[in-house]
DNA sequence: TCAAAGCAAGTGTGATCACAAATCATAATC
DNA sequence: GATTATGATTTGTGATCACACTTGCTTTGA
């Protein structure tokens, strides 16, 4: 019998061979909304249709549909009464509301994440924090998606180091609703060319390696607050003008 | 013009007539799925098929697919790579990971209704517990579906009152992911006919009469903890027999 | 002139079909 | 006799069609 050489030989196979995986349409199609709602690149207020994003992305209605559906029980998108879906419209209160969200569940993350991060994450991390200061040093060209991409990963190589299955796909829900919201903030930002932000993100790197908790989520909340409490005074001087 | 009789007579009719709402067969076969995994209905590790819950629910696949794929992202079921779906299997990381996230989480949410809930509120989970004792009194038939949904009409009607929109959702999405571990606690909790329960459901009240906030917070925990806990021990010991 | 009725284009929902992949049982081969 | 190959059945995925509802525009009537 020779069992044993022909598992070695299947051993040896699946060394060369990367595996291929499937990939439906209906997940690029999700993966692909996703993008854009984290992006930013919808607007709030904005109405979709089915048929629009289908030819938009060369498929049929059906993936598109699926996704939509659950992209709408994330609460990443909206379904009206009409049966027609938008994203979700920016309020005051649905500010202060993911922002407090986001605080206490990322929070929890990154203190977990902090006893568990080993100078190898931190290195990842502090990789990504090089590039995006690399990107500004040239900052002829300003690549906001560039910096979203980044921001994106940044923080979520800490989450994923908290080792939590559950915690991580209810932030992704939380970035996924306020995507919208903030690539406005985040564009401002850009735009003023400051390096505030790089700053927050030291403090967060130097809480992680020293393994201090507290420290970790405080620097994280500042870091998260920021675009929040810059739109949420945009919003209310938008509001207050709107009304005389 | 008779414009104004008009609108008065539709007004008329409009108190006569109730609204009829149009519900999608997508959407009650989504409700009816999520039922039954908060109710436990379902085994973890059990596969279910488009067809047959089809069948089961005397539809088509279309709305049974569609409910499947928002459950998937709500990780109340889990997508194969076999492309086949299943009730996510318990595994001890799983179930502490689980009830970190609702101590987090719907402590959080009690802690803020604490704050708002007036005494209309207050005599409306009251009276959801004298209904839970009466049926506890005919301790003749004990009906654990009752039981369960008492259970969770206890704790939404206070989670509603926390006034977040985004936090109630991710409970949602919690329970739907306990629903199939906890069923075999409160079923245990059922047959010992205990009555701890109702202790703990009375501090939890007692806590928000008096808008104690960390109290409310600390009586949700332990309540919540304890078919968790139920549930640690048993299946720790079924893993140590199991390796012998 | 203006509001209401009517028509037409567009949109979401559900059913059905076609196809590819997986699973299981049976048969063939060493 | 155990293992691999082969075939049938089942299952998920995507496309297409039919239908009902919404929406926006045109037309009609007062």
């Amino acid at each position: 019998m020779q069992k044993a050489a022909i598992e070695k030989n299947n051993e040896a196979i699946a060394a060369q061979l990367a595996p291929v995986g499937r990939e439906t349409v209906q997940d690029r199609v999700y993966s692909e909304l996703r993008r854009a709602l984290i992006g930013g690149l919808f607007e709030p207020s904005q109405v979709l249709t089915i048929r629009g994003l289908a030819d938009a992305m060369v498929t049929s209605t059906m993936p598109v549909r699926e996704a939509l559906g659950r992209l709408i029980t994330e609460k990443a998108l909206e379904a009206l009464p009409n049966r027609s879906v938008r994203v979700p419209p920016i309020t005051l209160e649905r500010l202060d509301d993911l922002l407090r969200a986001r605080i206490l569940i990322e929070g929890e993350a990154i203190a977990l994440a902090a006893a568990r991060m080993g100078p190898r994450q931190i290195a990842t991390i502090e990789t990504i924090l090089g590039e995006w200061d690399e990107m500004r040093a040239l900052k002829h060209k300003k690549d906001v998606d560039r910096e979203v991409t980044l921001n994106q990963s940044f923080h979520f190589e800490i989450y994923r180091s908290c080792g939590s299955a559950v915690l991580i796909p209810m932030i992704e829900s939380l970035w996924l609703q306020s995507g919208p919201c903030i690539r406005v903030a985040i564009y401002a930002f850009s735009e003023a060319g400051e390096v505030d932000t790089a700053q927050y993100h030291r403090r967060i790197v130097e809480a992680l390696a020293t393994q201090n908790a507290r420290a970790a989520r405080e620097a994280l909340a500042a870091d998260i607050s920021r675009p929040f409490t810059f739109l949420r005074s945009k919003l209310q001087s938008a509001a207050s003008k709107g009304q005389i």
